[in-house]
RNA sequence: GGCGGUAUAGCCAAGUGGUAAGGCGACGGUCUGCAAAACCGUUAUUCUCCAGUUCAAAUCUGGAUGCCGCCUCCA
């Protein structure tokens, strides 16, 4: 049984699907691609791709979703350098798409786009408009908040403290200062579709509902995203999505915590992030998924180049271990344990700890070694780290070999000048060769 | 101000009633031509603070304080 936190009940529940069975149908808010991806999207990323990870693990069968929001304010705002929407939105796909494969995350079913589905839209608005849930105003289309009693459950906001904050927005338009705009009239000079409420576009929030549901039905498993995306964003997909179907929505909302940056939510608007590029660029994908795994995808994480560094040192301390003779394992000591850490609503740094437990193990020569080799392996492989060995049957490994060798005569010879050479050259190469009681080894440095 | 979360060693981080996992770092030792890796040992009598429940609390209850997120676009 695999228990999960949900932001809905603000409790650990027993995960059941909606149809009874072991299929699994799952919603990740993507990005509004008005940017290039930080290290915050690629949590929320892996967040996903763990609790995907672990289902199939479980035997699920999993159909997951990851959408785009590809029209909204900030890209056209960004439209003023000069830029169509569409090229810029395209450009920040293909770079997610790029570093998504880089870091070894598990293909989604479907990448919808929120312009690819305007139809869904307008046909859910047009629903909301009919059973009086929204109304047009000079163009606009507007949901009208006070006619569904449970906005406020997910967030655990209610209307009358939401009203008294001074935060809201005046707008005329609007009958209360609560109604979110589900149609936006197109401005002058704006990209626009046309609708039977005029020319616009949809607001934000509209087209997660309509994707939600065309690909996952009218009540799904799990919706996942950071908890940033809580209010206002889920909260009004859920009152979209229930007032149009009366069914609930989503069974089990799955948030994870921020990426800070000295304290502070690192975010597009405050300006300070951390690129996906630049960060994949300096750390191997591996190093980068320990580090985001080390802590409990609830929590918020601290973004330093010294986090990265540390988990880049437990990560060669895993892979040392990890070098030697493998043998697949007729006891699961550790695996069940680490399962039984994943099972406990996505506890990984508790199934990490017990891969260095094994690691240990292995460290102290036990005469098992070979069988929590290959244990070891499978728990990475679980949670998504790629495998490595891979890269040591290359075409270079006969070369290393061959230096090796060469370096083992001038050793023997004392010529220690020489074999330091090789052993030091090899090192500029990220080639790291270590004398050991079996013989000499040989590692890439990531 | 409201809602939610969180507070554990030098740093990071598990642990939700039975006596503090794991990682990084540091120090001492072993091994080595020298390194690296690895091993052995040391590094929280104690879990923000106060009060309470209990045979027993980091874990439960009440209160206080700090930090973070949301209440405005955000993963």
């Amino acid at each position: 049984m695999i228990r999960i936190y949900d932001t809905l009940t603000n409790s650990n529940k027993d995960f059941q699907t909606v149809s009874g069975g072991k299929d699994v149908k799952m919603y990740s808010c993507g990005l509004t691609v008005q940017d290039s991806p930080h290290i915050g999207h690629m949590r929320a990323l892996i967040t996903a791709d763990i609790v995907r990870r672990v289902l199939i693990k479980e035997g699920y069968d999993v159909f997951s979703v990851y959408n785009f929001t590809d029209i909204d304010d900030k890209l056209i705002e960004k439209m003023k350098n000069g830029e169509d929407y569409r090229i810029l939105a395209q450009r920040n796909i293909d770079e997610f798409m790029k570093y998504m494969k880089i870091m070894n995350v598990l293909d989604f079913n479907v990448y919808p786009r929120a312009t690819n589905h305007i139809q869904e839209i307008i046909e859910l608005i047009d629903s909301l408009l009919k059973k009086g849930f929204a109304y047009e105003s000079e163009g606009d289309v507007y949901f009208r908040v006070s006619k569904f009693k449970d906005y406020g459950k997910l967030s655990g906001k209610n209307t009358k403290d939401l009203i008294e904050g001074k935060r809201v927005e005046i707008n005329e338009n609007k009958e209360s200062p609560l109604d979110f705009v589900l149609w936006k009239s197109a401005k002058d000079k704006e990209p626009y579709w046309h609708s039977p409420f005029g020319k616009g576009r949809p607001g934000w929030h509209i087209e997660c509902s309509a994707m939600s549901i065309k690909y996952l039905g009218e009540t799904f498993d799990i919706h996942t995203g950071g908890e940033d995306l809580i209010f206002p964003h889920h909260e009004n997909e859920i009152a979209q999505s229930e007032c149009s179907t009366g069914k609930q929505f989503a069974k089990f909302w799955v948030h994870n915590g921020m990426v800070n940056l000295k304290g502070e939510k690192m975010s597009k608007s405050i300006g300070n992030v951390f690129k996906a590029k630049d960060i994949l660029s300096k750390w191997h994908p591996n190093v980068v998924r320990l580090y985001l795994l080390k802590t409990q995808y609830r929590k918020s994480i601290e973004f330093s180049e010294e986090r990265l560094d540390e988990a880049q040192s437990a990560h060669s301390r895993m892979r040392n271990a990890l070098n030697g003779e493998k043998k697949n394992a007729d006891k699961d000591f550790y695996f069940e344990k680490f399962s039984d850490a994943l099972r406990d609503d996505f506890n990984t740094p508790q199934a990490i700890g017990y891969i260095f437990d094994a690691v240990n193990e292995i460290n102290q020569n036990s005469p098992d070694s070979p069988q929590i080799r290959s244990e070891i392996l499978k728990m990475l492989d679980i949670l998504g780290f790629k495998n490595e060995e891979a890269t040591k049957q290359s075409h270079d490994a006969e070369l290393i070999e061959l230096l090796m060798d060469v370096r083992e005569d001038a050793r023997k010879d004392k010529n220690y000048r020489l074999s330091d050479k090789i052993r030091d050259r090899l090192k500029d190469m990220k080639v790291i060769l270590s004398d050991s009681k079996e013989g000499v080894k040989w590692k890439t440095e990531d």
